[in-house]
RNA sequence: CAAGUAGAUCGCCUUAUCGCUGUCUCGAUUUGUCGGGAUGGAGGAAAGUCCGAACACCAGAGUGCAAUCAUAGUGGCUAACGGCCAUCCACCGCAAGGUGAGGAAAAGUGCAACAGAAAGAAUGUACAGGUUAAGCUGUAGUGAAAUCAGGUAAACUCUAUGAGGUGCAAUGUCAUGUAUACUAACGCUUGAGCGCUGCACGUGCGAUGUUAGAGGGUAGACAGCUAAAGUUUGCUGGUAACAGUAAACGUAGAUAAAUGAUAAGGAUUAAAGCUUUCGGGCUUUGAUACAGAAUUCGGCUUACAGAUUUGCUUAAACA
RNA sequence: GGGGAUGUAGCUCAGCUGGCUAGAGCGUCCCGAUGGCAUCGGGAAGGUCGUGGGUUCGAGUCCCAUCUUCUCCA
């Protein structure tokens, strides 16, 4: 796996996002959470989608909220391979910043480190 | 020089690595896509959604009257506008300049707390003048306004002009899925009701009907979708807004929503320190705003670190 | 993307057609009553009327701009 983060790999399908929400689970690093649920995709070489949110209620303005998801995307996209390349099954992933204060990369990065090893290890002692 | 005033322009840059996305092209392909190459990829406000349009639909958006809303000196510009330009008047400012919802009170209705004799119909008190006599005349006092048929229209209103409604979540095609089902009322060609404010007329639709209730399903793709009342420069006309003309340029299209992250160097600037040939130079630590396209344009309004630049004004005081 | 509403005391709300010092309930504080607590009675404090302009003699109220919060739509 490479650090690429295409178009086919985001989580865009409204009807998995509501089920994700209402059927998934949880852990969190904060001010990182993550949702995740087991599930099956149409195409058989994408094992991972996933999507990042940032509140509009903690964040007002479009500017701040699009900043946070591109950091959240750039941490994730640099350190998914390390962290899923023994996983078999397939998950949709959510990440939700619930931060309310900005933030800077290296700190993104740091904690979405734990956030990813703690998923790696919950999901492959199932 | 300083203070002020009215504009105009810009609004961090370069390189490397790893990524995102549109278009073109070559190759592969299980027709879902994948890989290589080339080339594009946020703003002056993209914002607020306050106006005006384009465009699309509403069973033909029809006519008249009314209601509602908007605008309001005069003249011009514009596709249009509540925008812009010029100018008159009023107010503010020493001035440059700024602000103005600046039509009508003899069409009518209303309103004016407190104070005051009196705020639309009545003239009181004191003083002075004056007369045959008389609120007949002036002044004082209350108040924002006090004798004149006044003020108030960002009170109703009148006048003039304008406005059909809904908005790209419009709309069309395809795919998936379901309920032309259920309940109530009315009606079935002698017409229920509908055509997005009301009434009248006209006209059209209408039985697999209309209205209401409760409920079921989908929520994916493509088109719309980016070349436009376009931008820059010169010339001509015009006080100007602007118009005409010539040349050059060819300018983002995402959809849980692209335009980023990291590193290095530079630029501007603040503070502190060192230094100086008083122009400045060096080092350290910071700072670099407001803000992110969502159908597209023209405006308005609001936010904004800092930098560059042009015109104009300056009474008094100080140098 | 496009509509609609809201903001007044710590909280929940009034305030009608502009007019004197902006009210009510709950809450807070003080006093009384009780052996004490609650209930009860009396009193007090507490307001940039979201913000900034304008109209007016005078604005919570009328007009304009702006901010906050809530809500509807396929």
């Amino acid at each position: 796996m490479s650090f690429t983060y295409p178009k086919t790999e985001k989580l865009k399908s409204q009807k998995l996002i509501e089920q994700l929400f209402s059927e998934g689970k949880s852990i969190s690093a904060y001010p990182l959470r993550m949702v995740y649920l087991q599930t099956n995709f149409e195409d058989d070489n994408i094992r991972f989608k996933t999507g990042v949110s940032v509140s509009k209620r903690n964040f007002k303005n479009a500017v701040d909220r699009n900043h946070i998801k591109r950091l959240l995307r750039e941490a994730y996209r640099l350190n998914k391979s390390e962290y899923f390349n023994n996983i078999l099954s397939s998950y949709a992933l959510m990440i939700l910043y619930i931060g309310k204060d900005g933030t800077d990369f290296d700190s993104v990065d740091k904690k979405m480190k734990d956030l990813l090893g703690a998923f790696s290890k919950k999901v492959s002692s199932l």
